[in-house]
DNA sequence: ATATACAGACCGACCGGCCGGTAGGTAAAG
DNA sequence: CTTTACCTACCGGCCGGTCGGTCTGTATAT
């Protein structure tokens, strides 16, 4: 007896198993042929709820944004004190990200969205990258912070030092989520409140540094050609 | 007249040009008959160098990491101190993420590896990260810096910090990366090497931080579903 | 110097299979 | 009788990979 509501849920299941074998196989390694199976119907039975594959990502991606970043946004938005409030968006992102691998999806399939969908994804990424922002602008302002770090920088750092917890972290052990976030938060809240203290300028570990090093970008390496061995 | 050298340049000519298609396209998404097309050649032209599409993609990786990982290990062997041993490897790291992004291919495409592939590659990522810990640790023990932080969780810390910069550092801008390296390492280190000042155990910030808000990682959410549009 | 022999680099044509997507029908609910 | 939610059957095209052969440069025997 499949009435109304049951059929609504049919969409927020599929949606769910694709986020589930797009996160583990690829968007691009994911055929809807394997998708339909998992979900026990057709292709063709997929196609009547969604127009195309891309579109099933698309709204894949609403749906991981939806739950895994936006209460992120708004615990942090709730709070006035600058210092707390980029405290609680370390804090939560990095929790979200080991306690919810699937966020992981918004970072490596994001690029598979069509240009149009893409934009409307980039905005939300935007707001968080605002708030962080907008946080240390704020404490410099009010001199609570360093002054040389460009608050864009540190504000990429912040963002990225938990993103990456989706590369290692074992969401096997989810106890330890809240150390990890903990640590995290607490390195870096600690590092951009420090006084620059810069060494004694021109010390041994600049001078190092102050040599660039030249990065090869392109040209011939040592020789890595390995010829075929196949018809052996 | 190409002779013996003209013919080794070959390969390395395939590996460049893959490595750039693979990191604009993704793996999945790049027929070998572009790249084919790309290097003026057909694909049977290819599949006499290299045994297969994936076998490609490791020589690929392995070239890559030569050229960006292995100096930027180099680099921080050669320091004895550790706080400065920590300062070089994530100043080079971020600096050469930043002004080589080709080095992001080995974060996205790794999982297209074969097993076999991956483990030998992962060994590599594995050094790098030693080198971070093992610093980190130094710095405990001899107690230059915070024993409240996990030295695996630190580490990851600073290398997700520096390994975001692939995603959105601006190539078109590398007067910068000296600027962003900079910031990164320093607010990092000072992170590091800072008190931890707990600001008043159960201070109103930690308060927010102690009721752990619940991620939902399945369920229903609100009602993302959207008819298809299509045979309209 | 010329004929012979071989090897590596490469091409045109092709194969089996899969992939995204569709046309047309069926069965059930309202 | 219409709408919704599917299914069976199929299409055109692409994709990784292969096969038989060709061309070119070089090494060797005479």
């Amino acid at each position: 007896m499949p009435t109304k509501s049951r059929d609504l849920d049919r969409v927020d299941e599929v949606v769910e198993v694709a986020l589930q074998l797009f996160l583990e196989r690829g968007y691009d390694n994911t055929p809807m042929s394997l998708l339909a199976k998992r979900l026990g119907l057709t292709k063709a039975g997929i196609y009547h709820h969604f127009a195309s594959k891309e579109d099933l990502l698309f709204v894949v991606h609403k749906t991981a944004m939806e739950r895994g970043l936006q209460p992120v946004f708004a615990a942090a938005a709730r709070e006035a004190d600058p210092e707390r409030r980029l405290r609680i968006f370390l804090h939560e992102h990095a929790r979200m990200l080991a306690l919810n691998p699937a966020a992981m999806l918004l970072i490596r399939e994001a690029r598979r969205l069509s240009p149009k969908h893409l934009q409307e994804i980039k905005k939300t990424w935007r707001r968080g990258f605002d708030i962080v922002r907008d946080a240390i602008k704020e404490l410099q302002q009010q001199q609570r912070c360093r002054a040389d770090a460009a608050p864009t920088f540190a504000a990429f750092a912040g963002i990225g030092m938990a993103s990456w917890i989706a590369y290692w972290f074992d969401p096997a052990r989810p106890d330890s989520a809240e150390s990890v976030a903990r640590t995290m938060t607490d390195i870096f809240i600690a590092g951009l409140l420090a006084e620059p203290i810069r060494q004694s300028r021109r010390s041994k570990g600049d001078a190092v540094l102050a040599a660039p090093q030249r990065h090869r970008r392109l040209g011939a390496p040592k020789a890595v050609g390995r010829r075929a061995r196949q018809r052996a």
